[in-house]
DNA sequence: GTCAAAGCGTGACGATACGTCACATTTTGC
DNA sequence: GCAAAATGTGACGTATCGTCACGCTTTGAC
């Protein structure tokens, strides 16, 4: 039993029709050949008809942006199959982030470009706080891990720290290294490994800071992101 | 003696004098006001002029990008006057970032949007390339700051992580956390405290993660903090 | 089954901004 | 003092955004 009319079913899926085409223009050709003239092109419908659905480019932006951080969320979700103890596990969401910024480094790039204050105040509200509400849905995922870790008695915050700022911490690291690791690829007179390389040895350092046990140096987390990787190619 | 012509001097200063209106219209009407045509109209020059200098607008915002490293650069050299161990000199440099970023959020804005892949195709060479060289001059003094903690003992590095390694993790969870940042304020589910006790926070755990001492268990940074500020204040 | 009202799709149109170029003006060097 | 080179100009062509009045389709009342 359906509540919405048939009429209202064709309009969500067009919309969604309108979005996959744009993701598929932004991965195929990038965020230059990004236009809404191509959307309603290559969806065979008129440039009116997209703006039925999205206030600007920007709202459609903030939409493909939601969609992308509902799949990293998934993406968390799928990633905490893997067995493993509580800091483990982090690293899991890790691995699962790296993954989705490499297989899809135009999303993230818009998601770099949502940051800005300029796409915000464009895009509806309506939008924004969607994406805003998914945003935090892989934020709970996050926390849900480290509030297991403390439960464990695997780690034990700071008085000063709350979960939500370790949580941000973590997240602003990784967000960090993602965003400035193409960018540096590019300076060849920096000695640097790979991403993965780098990812795991930072998430090890931030961990240990926190006191997170078992510690890097009383366990083995670089064959434990080996692991990471394989189970990951079995989910996908 | 300058070895310059006139002609040449002034076309040096009249490209200065493009940047210093490009800056101005994006601190005070923020990046949708930037355009070419308010930029030759506020230097009273014709649109064409402005062409004779950078390629496109994204050249321009690599000229802007370039510049505000090279302050940044100069914001960490300044911050270096501050007396203190090396720990708290690396704190130094981040509460300098920390204060760039607040006092000009457009052109933090710009260091962001910079990272795009999109910008970065669309510009000349000659600016991406002097963009870089910048960036590497901030890096330099990080990494100075580094090489002086090892070389007094106060830091020792894991076999398996280069400086440059430690240099870009350091720079990557700040760049992460101010990034980030201005989004989360809109979060208000989250029970974050302010930005600069995060920083100070999360730059304590990585750096006790890294071993560098005095860690912040055995000293107390937030004291150092409120020195930093005032010294900052000093300098401007 | 019919028809009017409401809803929906359209693409031409106005506006804005980018980047170019042929021409006008100034400077240089002889 | 003049020709050639360098420099400044702004109108123009192109692209894209976002709008809107018009025509077509669906709906539901009779």
């Amino acid at each position: 039993m359906n509540t919405l009319t048939r009429r209202q079913r064709e309009f969500l899926q067009r919309e969604q029709l309108f979005l996959d085409a744009a993701r598929q223009i932004l991965r195929s050709d990038g965020v230059a050949a990004f236009t809404i003239d191509r959307i309603a092109g290559n969806t065979e419908y008129a440039k009116g008809t997209v703006y039925k659905h999205f206030t600007c480019k920007e709202d459609i932006l903030c939409a493909l942006c939601h969609e992308s951080l509902v799949h990293l969320g998934e993406a968390f979700s799928k990633a905490l199959t893997f067995p493993g103890n509580s800091r483990e596990r982090m690293m899991a969401l890790g691995t699962a982030y790296l993954q989705f910024t490499t297989r899809f480094p135009e999303e993230f790039d818009i998601l770099i470009a949502v940051r800005t204050n300029n796409v915000r105040q464009k895009a509806s509200e309506k939008r924004v706080e969607a994406m805003i509400a998914a945003d935090q849905g892989a934020h709970d995922v996050m926390r849900s891990v480290i509030g297991a870790a403390i439960a464990a008695g695997d780690l034990t915050l700071p008085t000063t720290t709350s979960l939500d700022e370790a949580c941000f911490g973590l997240w602003a690291m990784a967000f960090g290294l993602l965003a400035l690791a193409p960018a540096n690829d590019v300076i060849d007179s920096l000695e640097l490994p790979s991403i993965p390389i780098i990812m795991v040895n930072q998430m090890n350092l931030l961990l240990d800071g926190y006191g997170w046990r078992p510690l890097s140096t009383e366990f083995d987390y670089q064959q434990t992101f080996a692991r990471l990787l394989k189970h990951m190619e079995t989910l996908q």
